[in-house]
DNA sequence: TCCTTTTTGCAAATAATTTGCAACTACTAA
DNA sequence: TTAGTAGTTGCAAATTATTTGCAAAAAGGA
């Protein structure tokens, strides 16, 4: 997935700027599996930029629909940057001791999430589900 | 449920005190059916205690498994009361624009998390999962 | 009632995230 | 190429949720 010339002309279109933070964010969302939170964004950088150029970075790429915020629940936002086209729905499997991660992309049945929506007389139904464990090595 | 009574006999256990603040606590917890942020807890209080004293009342319980910490995504802890003896795992359903909220008993297949455990050699499963959608008021 | 240990209130510290604002820069129209 | 304009950035200060140090106050047992 070329996400930089993507990411250029979605820019383009909204009349935003193609500057070097973006890229350089973008790159190191690229190179990474798993989502990053802010700081390790911004640790990440070789041409460092302020923190909160990440955060406004992220909101627009959030907004853009270009990475997906994930909540691990200890209070920091996470980053995975997903691909063009895709919403990005997906979950992880996160080890209690050493934070090890694993992508999941297994989900429980629409059913259940339909007959949820149907109960209660919502629309628009989604989710959010994380898993927690402990992984082989911290046994 | 008489969480009160419970209450003070755990507390003996452990040498802890029973204290205005913390049966204050109990009872504002227990008027409610949803989850309540610390805020709102303090702010229902009828003789109030320090904010401080909330936070820790609630570490407490958290810790003497009386209740239920729960995470809605918006930055902010919630808690529930949990009946005895029950682990209090439930999920809830929450709409995008009011934040009306619905519990909810239902949940996935144990079958689903114990594959996702098998499969990548990890141990003691938990989950964490919450709906959101918009209820009929919203629509 | 007295003593010891736990709690509390208060203020200050943390930590993640947001925001105001002036200086700066990417695009574009000429 | 060169202004001109709108979008960006750095920096510092503000916000918000939560935690913590500490001395004064309260609880429970002897
Ligand atoms: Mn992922
Ligand atoms: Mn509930
Ligand atoms: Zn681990
Ligand atoms: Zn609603």
């Amino acid at each position: 997935m070329d996400s930089l010339r993507q990411f250029t002309h979605r820019l383009r279109r909204r009349d935003r700027r193609i500057t070097g933070p973006r890229q350089a964010i973008l790159e190191t969302l690229r190179a990474q599996e798993h989502p990053l939170a802010i700081r390790q964004i911004h640790d990440a950088l070789h041409e460092p930029c302020d923190l909160a150029t990440v955060y406004r970075a992220m909101h627009m790429l959030e907004d853009m629909g270009m990475v997906k915020r994930f909540d691990f629940g200890d209070g920091t936002a996470r980053f995975e940057l997903i691909a063009e086209g895709d919403d990005g729905h997906h979950h992880h499997l996160i080890c209690r001791n050493c934070a090890t991660v694993v992508e999941i992309e297994e989900c429980f049945s629409k059913k259940l999430e339909q007959r949820i929506a149907n109960q209660n007389g919502f629309t628009a139904l989604t989710h959010k589900l994380e898993f927690f464990g402990l992984c082989p090595t911290c046994q």
